[in-house]
DNA sequence: ACTAGGAATACTGAATACAGAACCGCAAGC
DNA sequence: GCTTGCGGTTCTGTATTCAGTATTCCTAGT
């Protein structure tokens, strides 16, 4: 078995993201360094190497003399990302080759009826929905295409899984990521990308009506 | 006046941008750390401080055990690169509220035909077209959109600054900038985004054909 | 002569140590 | 009473040091 050699900066990036993402820390809070790198378990060089790349990905805030902190939720960058990713993602689609999309499509049925009868914790839905766009993108072969939207989908999901309130969102997620599949089965190309952009403009919206008395600060 | 203290890494990460673009490091050369470091004039820590920023960005690459290379230049990557940005942009001039686009597109077309009559030496090719771009930028109010266009644009722009072999395309960028210009102008939105597209993707093309035997891999 | 093995070297990755800047509190002066 | 200057403390930002690992070169054996 091809045993994992990561480097430790790498680790450590991912369990910061992990920290955000279960509200173990409070956006918009100070980093102290020592104190936050003696509960991890390495020292401050690979920490603050994380807190760096993060910092390059949008998801960490720093000012010169004043250090590193999480960044905070507005909801201004909520609605600034949806039109990015689906813009993204439409680009993606474009870029595929249509047959393979059709093929696809088939399997993204399948995941949407999956994911409709599924009673889904907050958990399960993030990781069938990063599942589902996944598949997706499967048929993409522009790479950068592909990794700029990770990085983005990465700062969604932070606001996503902080804020989703309740699971009616569950069926009518499911409903859009049907007719996009249905979209792309027919090889309507526009049809899906208008759907997809439908799927997160609304997506965002509805989790701000939902968000109780939170985190945000805009 | 507001005396510059910006943190050493931001200033290192400039200093390896510009050697870059001027062509004093060879792409896909790997990196010594302390050679580097000494010669740029800092220790090794906001060296690499710097580097793990590029890396996130996808202008050097690293290994874990081999250490960090400068990004090897694909004619694959290139290819990528341009719908992305023309997506983004075009995103960007959707977002952007119509009465003010027309404003800028005023000041667009004088920029254009500026650009157009200047014999124009590389350095002041890459520096019309930040600006011009800059300006059509200037309403959309989607801050993380901006700053995903500004981190494309520069891996785009290191391809431009080594390949671009004449300057015969000048006339060419500048009949595009009009047009672009003159869309926004009428407020024709759907125009100003294919003449966008058509730009970015000729442009890409355009350097691909003539670029002579150079640093490109694949 | 060519290959395999091992030692030496060089470089990365991480930890620690140090210097310097930014905040907090308190006291003194206006 | 409010402001302003000073001192201490805390934390960041940078340098230095250490350890671990990959690579290269040399030697010995087939």
């Amino acid at each position: 078995m091809p045993i994992e050699r990561r480097a430790l900066r790498e680790q450590v990036r991912d369990e910061l993201l992990a920290r955000m993402r279960t509200g173990a820390v409070t956006p918009g809070e100070g980093i102290n360094e020592v104190q936050l790198a003696a509960e991890i378990g390495v020292s401050r060089t690979p920490l603050r190497e994380a807190l760096i790349a993060l910092e390059t990905e949008g998801q960490i805030d720093s000012e010169s003399g004043k250090g590193f902190r999480f960044a905070a939720l507005s909801a201004r960058e909520f609605e600034e990302l949806a039109p990015v990713i689906s813009a993204l993602e439409g680009l993606a689609i474009e870029l595929s080759p249509v047959p393979e999309m059709q093929k696809l499509g088939v399997r993204l049925a399948a995941l949407a009826s999956d994911f409709d009868s599924e009673s889904a914790a907050h958990a399960m839905i993030m990781t069938r929905d990063d599942e589902w766009h996944g598949v997706m993108l499967g048929a993409c072969p522009n790479e950068r295409l592909l990794a700029l939207i990770a990085t983005v989908r990465q700062s969604f999901h932070r606001y996503e899984s902080l804020l989703v309130p309740d699971e009616a969102i569950v069926s009518r997620v499911a409903a859009e990521h049907a007719a996009i599949a249905r979209c792309l089965i027919d090889g309507d190309i526009p049809g899906a990308r208008e759907a997809l952009e439908v799927n997160w403009v609304n997506g965002a919206k509805r989790i701000l009506m939902q968000s109780s008395s939170s985190y945000l600060t805009d």
